[in-house]
DNA sequence: CGAATTATTGAAACATGTCAAGGATCGTGG
DNA sequence: CCACGATCCTTGACATGTTTCAATAATTCG
């Protein structure tokens, strides 16, 4: 369910990713209901997105059903990029979100900017590596907290847009794991759940020591 | 140990990996013996490289010693983007290995063949998350066999430059699990195991089907 | 308020890790 | 060329973390 809105100038709060809206033509804010589309495995690229509020996921499902998440986009960041004319992973609305599309417009200055985002991607992509890799259950969600919350600018109390079952399959574990493990976070102080979608950091010091 | 060496054109047999040794100032040839640092973590950016034989690993250690391997690099391929100022991993020889610089020539078609080399190394990166997110030890296990199998062009046998500690970091288990996985595809005569450096993919098809 | 979805918790099964021993391989020097 | 030590690989037994299945509780939505 799509609804085009008209304000265009809400992410001037946000970094101006890249400089790449000087150099795009950024569309009007798409509203994306929570769990939508936005582009599917297989379609063809070509466009960038900037996320203007609420959360997107990048997803990729096995033949057998086992789906995993390769990031979350947040206000203010970009996604969309791929390497060649097709999609090998598909995006959607976590929550109810707006998002601008960024059309290439041919130019130095935009291929500068994509390179940006390619390198941000990258380095998203290896630090996630190194957690899915080599890290236990504990330090997979010490380390996910801490980066949704830096990336929201929060200091003590995150967000969590997203339900348990994204966060399992973003770090790579079953989501009654990720419930045990907040639970196990909470009794020891570490951290509060003031609510099912907000965590509040009690001891970020524990948590920056559990993340390695 | 490093020795310098001299021919400069035994990778014509390769992709000229996105036209990127036509704009660069491609050095001569350092030979690496195996184990050899190539750049270490906090070392200055600035220079790619370019494996001319041999292979490379790419690592991260953590405080407590665990390892990830976030990529392995063969003939033809280049390594060393970094998103800034610093290196956030440190490249190695895994065997001995011919490296080639590539510094920097001022220009729109290097930042381009740049460009192109973020979006391979994006590509691997995001392909690997799913391995080691989702996929158990055997379905990793024949991943990796027909992954190194495709780069080497290889139809049935497997040269495996690296030890099974060397896998087990790439993709995030033990190396005695490795070891034992190995055993289990050559039991089930999917593999054979002429050599331990050596593997022949007897049934392709069932390595395909075990990595989903 | 009630139904549907999502989250938590428990118990048992399973995959993988750890520790330990033995075997294969490699490089070196006699 | 062989013998030796060092390194790497394999295999076994057991410990552990995580998953799975199942039941209950909390939350959301109409």
């Amino acid at each position: 369910m799509l609804i085009q809105t008209k304000f265009r100038n809400s992410s001037a709060r946000f970094a101006d990713n890249d400089g790449i809206l000087a150099f795009a033509q950024p569309s009007a804010v798409t509203l994306y209901e929570a769990g939508t589309t936005i582009y599917g495995q297989g379609d063809p690229t070509g466009q960038l997105y900037m996320v203007e509020f609420g959360t997107v996921r990048l997803c990729r499902v096995s033949a057998d059903g086992r789906r995993q998440i390769s990031a979350f986009y947040f206000a203010g960041e970009i996604f969309g990029l791929e390497a060649d004319q097709q999609r090998h992973f598909y995006a959607e609305s976590v929550d109810s979100a707006g998002i601008r599309v960024l059309r290439p417009s041919q130019g130095d200055k935009f291929n500068q900017s994509m390179f940006q985002v390619a390198l941000k991607g990258l380095t998203r992509a290896q630090e996630h590596l190194m957690v899915l890799g080599r890290q236990n259950g504990t330090e997979k969600v010490a380390a996910f907290l801490l980066d949704v919350a830096d990336r929201q600018g929060a200091d003590r109390l995150v967000e969590l847009s997203m339900q348990r079952c994204d966060i399992a399959d973003y770090l790579g574990l079953s989501f009654e794991t990720v419930s045990r493990i907040l639970t196990k976070l909470k009794c020891a102080g570490t951290i509060r759940i003031p609510h099912v979608k907000q965590i509040e950091l009690v001891d970020r010091g524990e948590l920056e020591y559990l993340r390695g």
